[in-house]
This record gives C-alpha cells, structure tokens and sequence, in this order.
DNA sequence: CCGAATCCAGTCGGATACTG
DNA sequence: CAGTATCCGACTGGATTCGG
C-alpha cells in the first residue's frame, strides 16, 4: 500500500480521529508512554479532568484497545493502565499531529 | 526538532485535530486536493452535507489558513475554493491518519 | 449560484456528591 | 483507592426556508 498514492478519499482518517480525539486523550497516552502508571496518578497528572471524564476516556481508550487495564484484588484496590502494541503503534501519529501543530509556514 | 525525542507532552496535537476534525473537513480537503473546485462542485461531492455545514466547514478551513476562497465579481456569482501551502502540508497529517486506520496489527 | 437564518436534537465535557 | 451517579450548559451538526 503506496504512502504517495493514496486513493480511497480520507475516508478512515475520521477513524483514527474518533480514537485520539476526547480531551484529554492525547495527554493521557502522552503519561502513559513513560510507563504503567496507576489510576491516582494519571488523576494527579490529569488534574483539570473530573473522575467522571477521565474513567470515561480511560474506558474509551481500553475499548478501542489503546491501553490496557489491570485489576488486582486487593483492599484497598489498585489498578494500573497501560499502552498496548496497538496504542504504540499511534505514537507517530500523535508526534506527527504535535509537529505539525509547531511547525512555522 | 527530533521526533524521535518529543518532550512537552502532546500539548499542540489537540491543536491540529482542532483543524481537521469537523465531519466533513477531511473529506473536503480530499476533494480540493485534486485541483481547485467551485462550490457547487464540493456541494456535489460532498451531498451529505447541509448548505449551512458545508458553508461553515469551508469558512473555518479558510480562517486557518488551509484553503483559500477566491469570489468573482460576476452574475451569476462564482466561487472558487483551493488549498493552500499550509493546507498542503496537512496532507502527510491526513495520508498518515488514513494509514493508520486501514493497518492490520 | 452561493450562500444566510432559524430552529432543533444529540453528544461532550464539567461540577459535585457519593460508594465498595 | 478507584471509581459511580446525577444534573447541567455548551457546542456540533442537521432540516428547512429564504435572499442577493
């Protein structure tokens, strides 16, 4: 599949959008990247996201098999989120995205 | 600027999916990059779209800078819409974008 | 031909309080 | 500690009608 000559319109662009767009997503991932991290401290890295928001984004993230959740049994509960294979395969799309974005014409 | 050593998280990345992410601005850029087009040619292409969308999609693309409106003063009037340097240099952002979403992992 | 104006429904994120 | 539950305002896109 050819990079130079592409064809099918951008229709799947609006895909890979849908999966990275939700507000703090890109920040979340971005945490995650220097390594599993438990949910407190995303919270605290994340601070300005309501715990409703940021479960929500987590949840999203982890259904769309970005990152991965783990769960231990224990009193009190302790979960930790990482990134996937698939969720590393979107850092070139992300530092892409943040190149472009600092990049003077 | 290293890509392969990004560090002032992905503050910015945000910026760019502001630009792309509207749902047919995708779509439209696609269209335009073919060669510049009238309106009711992109109204053509894109026959989903609302006149109020599609009118507001191409306004907000034109005030960032990625296609250029050019009106000619003639009865009936005439339109034309085109891409601009900075549009162009979207389009690896958007082949990459495509690209991802129709890889197998 | 190229829009503008109005009204409307659905989605997204935020604030706050509460729970196993 | 790691979430849930509820309510709410803001924004986005859609349908339709009208105008220069």
């Amino acid at each position: 599949m050819e990079m130079n000559q592409l064809n099918s319109s951008y229709i799947g662009a609006e895909y890979t959008m849908s999966i990275i767009s939700g507000k703090w997503k890109p920040l979340i991932i971005y945490h995650l990247r220097q390594g599993t991290k438990r949910y407190g401290q995303i919270k605290r890295l994340v601070p300005d996201a309501s715990p409703k928001v940021l479960i929500q984004q987590l949840k999203e993230l982890e259904h769309d098999g970005i990152i991965n959740r783990k769960s231990y049994p224990e009193v009190p509960p302790k979960v930790e989120y990482s990134v996937t294979a698939k969720g590393r395969s979107l850092y070139p799309v992300l530092d892409l995205l943040w190149f472009w974005s600092h990049q003077k014409l």
